[in-house]
RNA sequence: GCGAGAGUGGCGAAACUGGCAGACGCACCAGACUUAGGAUCUGGCGCCGCAAGGCUUAGGGGUUCGAGUCCCCUCUCUCGCACCA
């Protein structure tokens, strides 16, 4: 851009317009001069341009990749020529279950793979001309990168916010071997078809409920795409309510086996059982005929009558062994009857206590008061099992009588209480703080504040990712593993397929399984499940200013200097996982006194998707676009401007064969116009006001993202300068040219 | 089912806080130049109509001097979550 070509003599010969020639040149010219690697350390009113790094697949660059990265680079360009020193770093996300599938797949070792995989992405990548600073490239798979992954798990652990316990994994009976769950379709392993089932492992988890609050309050202070805070919102899924105390009745019968929640300390004895149940509408409580426990309910052995006791068994048996993504989706209900029956605190009267999966044991108390006349449901569930439905809310149309239709009755707006005793008349919201203020006060209910967020099961039970730095010892139990011995290698085994051992890879490997405690010396084992690839991302933009050193995982000026990220571009496929999960670790290095805010990223934009002709691109179809191609046939400057010029970035755009002619034509008459400009002078009026209308218009798009009404406006005062045969003046085109230039 | 977003020419799309709907580009039509080319340049191009004129932003209603834009209802599509009590 500093040497726009000066004025040619008269006489000279134009010269042709040759993309791959000048993008060769000008791109060899950024790497020997350093260009694109702005000095960390001392470089003025530093902008972090951070795009989401790829996962590195053996298809090559897809244009979706390209079309993010594009977007990310001409934001980052027009930074640089407001005067930030802009750092645009790059890197791989080459871990994890995708690239292991396809390693097993073609039979080569992921660890041979991966890298010829990023060698394809880089040139790609160098190849669509992103000012990408190269010398900070990063890849997860990395050793020196991992090593921190590790550290990152000891520090969360350290906190006492890495913890383990039995949860539920998909487990396919032929294959032998846990699956994730988009790999179970229709309740079938994917691979041989057998029906899936459910089994408990031991697996680390992640406390990020802890700080559900947090992450939500937070959301409020963020200059986020509107889509993405609501969609983390809905996701960390806040709910007020209250937990209702009911007595099961007759319980001294069963007293004797009771393990249960009552035993408040100081009280004499146990007298009685007690099911918590959690819900948002306290006010309906007069309507609850039922009560439902999920089948994983702890309490559910010890209230069981001797009649039901086969049945119920063999239900909760049932639901152990259904896999979780049916047992989420199916929506038929079905349940049994335990034999027991709970006081309802506000009639008095007893109620049955059911057992049903559609109850789940990860939310609220995994027990629920049914109140079919309200609840969806409930109400489902009351009709198949033919329990009481009580009309407790009533609108304007009815009566206290009106009986519950064909469905539950779930408006609330202008209704009131009916049949609820003392608090009939009442309006929905009143009856709410009325009922529970007094069961309250009775020691039966409590206000609570429930998340449907879980906490962040990061084990993976696979070989390809970094092993979780722990050693179990006989001696001295679960030592994690000192900072001083990271990083925990993966062992570079041959065969690193699943198999039907039941657990990791890693755990066949012996000399790396056994091990020596670091605490004792004494014999022990090492963890064998590796951590999950959203770990990996959850903090790679604090490696990137600090890559390379070896040291330290970040450092501290530069971290300082360079974050929180200013601007993250990324697709909203991530909106709700990885930016949670980055945001989460960020607070805990935060709470542990590493960085100095709380936040990673200040901006974050979501880009829209790129479809082709109309239709979602795909392998099976058979109409993905290969960048290389268009690149080849049009240039990269052509392609970059035409996938910025083809939609809205935001919400992405339709990538139409033909359409990339338009944009060329454009560049070549942009080309001719410097050919063409042969003098200095004054400029004509109506293009001289063109000309400054274009530039506001320009500066005010791109940083807003509104890259194809930006192109567009540079294409009318192209019009504009060169309208009829008319040569334009050096001054008319020079800040064209400079406009032009984040773009291509 | 719940949540988010979107419906504007043949196509991709513009229209900032309500103010000439269709900028810019593709495709198409006509013309100029011509070493006949998938080059360049000029003009045209929402729909109906020879025209005058009328109609037009998914459909219906409303607010307003004025609505693609704001409000209500209906329909369609895309994406996300899916029994979260």
């Amino acid at each position: 851009m500093t040497d726009f070509a000066p004025p040619h003599p008269a006489g000279d010969a134009p010269v042709a317009y040759d993309p791959a020639a000048i993008e060769r040149k000008w791109q060899a010219r950024w790497q020997a001069e350093g260009t694109n690697s702005p000095d960390l350390a001392n470089g003025a009113n530093p902008f972090y341009a951070l795009m989401m790094f790829p996962y590195p697949s053996a298809e090559g660059l897809h244009v979706g990749n390209l079309f993010a990265f594009t977007g990310n680079d001409i934001h980052g360009r027009f930074q640089r020529l407001q005067g930030h020193t802009v750092f645009q770093p790059f890197g791989f996300d080459a871990f994890g279950i995708h690239s292991e599938n396809y390693a097993i797949k073609v039979g080569i070792h992921p660890g041979e793979l991966i890298p010829r995989n990023i060698d394809t992405f880089r040139r790609q990548v160098q190849r669509a001309g992103l000012m990408v600073d190269w010398r900070h490239e990063l890849s997860t798979t990395d050793p020196s990168y991992y090593k921190w992954t590790q550290w990152i798990f000891l520090q969360l652990y350290k906190q006492g916010l890495a913890y383990k316990k039995a949860a539920a994994v998909n487990w396919c009976p032929f294959d032998k071997t846990v699956l994730a769950n988009e790999q179970v379709i229709g309740g079938a392993c994917e691979r041989c078809g057998t029906m899936v089932e459910q089994r408990f492992l031991e697996q680390w988890f992640f406390r990020i409920t802890d700080y559900a609050g947090r992450l939500l309050a937070n959301l409020d202070g963020l200059d986020w795409s509107d889509s993405t805070k609501t969609a983390q919102r809905n996701w960390i899924g806040r709910s007020e309510g209250a937990e209702i105390i009911f007595v099961v009745q007759d319980v001294m019968e069963f007293a004797g086996s009771a393990t249960a929640s009552a035993g408040r300390s100081g009280e004499v004895a146990v007298t009685a059982l007690e099911v918590r149940v959690f819900t948002t509408r306290a006010d309906t409580i007069f309507g609850a005929t039922y009560l439902v426990l999920s089948p994983e309910h702890p309490l559910v052995e010890s209230i069981t009558s001797d009649e039901q006791r086969e049945e119920v068994k063999q239900y909760v048996a049932k639901a152990a062994k259904q896999d979780l993504v049916s047992r989420k989706t199916t929506k038929e209900k079905s349940g049994v009857f335990t034999g027991a029956y709970a006081t309802n605190p506000a009639t008095g009267e007893p109620i049955p206590i059911w057992i049903a999966d559609y109850v789940l044991m990860e939310y609220g108390t995994g027990a629920i008061m049914a109140v079919p006349g309200h609840d969806e449901r409930d109400h489902e569930f009351a009709r198949a099992y033919d329990l009481p439905i009580v009309r407790v809310i009533a609108g304007e149309e009815h009566s206290t009588d009106t009986p519950i239709g064909d469905a539950a009755f779930t408006e609330t707006d202008g209704c009131r209480l009916v049949n609820s005793g003392r608090f009939n008349e009442l309006s929905v919201s009143e009856g709410m703080i009325a009922i529970t203020t007094e069961l309250a006060a009775h020691h039966a209910a409590i206000l609570v504040v429930n998340y449907r967020l879980h906490d962040w099961c990061i084990s993976r039970q696979r070989y390809w990712g970094p092993p979780i730095p722990i050693v179990y010892c006989d001696n001295c139990g679960v030592v994690p593993v000192p900072e001083d011995q990271l990083p925990v290698l993966l062992p570079a085994i041959e065969d690193f397929r699943p198999d039907d051992s039941g657990v990791s890879p890693l755990a066949r490997h012996a000399e790396w399984y056994h091990t020596t405690c670091p605490t004792c010396d004494g014999p022990a084992r090492r963890e064998t499940d590796v951590s999950d690839t959203f770990l990996d991302s959850a903090w790679y933009f604090l490696r990137y200013p600090s890559s390379d050193r070896d040291d330290v995982p970040f450092d501290d000026a530069l971290t300082k200097k360079w974050l929180p990220v200013h601007s993250y571009i990324g697709g909203n496929e991530h909106a709700v996982l990885h930016l949670l999960y980055s945001r989460f670790v960020t607070m805990v290095l935060h709470d542990a006194g590493f960085i100095d805010f709380e936040e990673p990223f200040t901006r974050f934009r979501a880009h829209g998707m790129i479809v082709r002709e109309g239709a979602k691109m795909s392998k099976s179809r058979g109409n993905v676009v290969n960048p290389d191609d268009y690149i080849t046939e049009w240039g990269a400057d052509a392609f970059r401007t035409y996938l910025m010029f083809l939609g809205p970035y935001e919400e992405g755009g339709d990538f139409q064969d033909r359409g990339i002619s338009g944009v060329k034509r454009f560049l070549d008459r942009l080309w001719r116009s410097v050919q063409d400009a042969r003098t200095e002078g004054d400029l004509e009026p109506e293009v001289q006001r063109k000309l400054h209308q274009t530039i506001k218009k320009v500066g005010e798009d791109i940083p807003r993202l509104g890259y194809n009404t930006a192109i567009a406006a540079m294409m009318e005062y192209m019009n504009t300068m060169r309208s009829g045969e008319r040569k334009p003046h050096v001054d008319e085109v020079r800040p064209l040219v400079q406009m032009v230039s984040p773009f291509a």
